[in-house]
DNA sequence: GCCAACGTTGGC
DNA sequence: GCCAACGTTGGC
């Protein structure tokens, strides 16, 4: 299976790619969207490339590489009811929502403002820049995810 | 903080 | 199964 490549929002108030790096890996969870279920459980693949993307912030921006280290496994914090993301709906043998484990690959020496995709026609079809567009974990093409390195200003890794 | 776009919920 | 109401996302 040819490696894969996801965009990653994330608000920085609230994990920020500079957390990401302090931990050097995390469980994405909290997602509580199907099409991104659907996307942890069928086709996010250990190694597969993960653009960090800051969101509802003064500058949103894609800034820096993650990958993809563990697969998708149950979310915990649907079971707990103190959790803000709780889901009561969702039992422990059949659990509803899923989480990857991500670890920290670089930051951009320059981070790439959205604002720049916007105006760059290369960019056209990218689904981040698409309007109404708010899935929080996306696919990206591999050329929209090499240029995005390059404007970045770190060559992709080979792996 | 506004609001457009979208997903989900629930009444019928 | 339609669709209005509601909640959330996220750029601006």
């Amino acid at each position: 299976m040819p490696k894969r490549y996801w965009l990653f929002k994330s608000e920085p108030s609230a994990y920020s790619l500079e957390d990401l790096e302090r931990d050097t890996s995390t469980f994405w969870d909290g997602i509580r969207n199907y099409q991104v279920r659907n996307s942890f459980r069928d086709d996010v693949q250990r190694g597969d490339a993960v653009l960090f993307y800051h969101s509802s912030c003064k500058v949103p921006a894609a800034v820096g590489l993650a990958k993809v280290i563990g697969l998708a496994e149950p979310d915990p914090t649907q079971f707990d009811a103190k959790a803000k993301y709780y889901d009561a709906g969702s039992k422990r043998d059949d659990p509803r929502w899923l989480g990857v484990t991500i670890e920290f690959v670089s930051r951009f020496p320059r981070p790439v403002p959205l604002e720049e995709l916007k105006s760059d026609e290369r960019f056209d079809t990218m689904l981040l820049v698409q309007r109404g567009q708010r899935l929080s974990v996306q696919p990206v093409e591999k050329a929209h995810f090499d240029a995005i390195v390059k404007m970045g200003g770190k060559a992709t890794k080979k792996s």
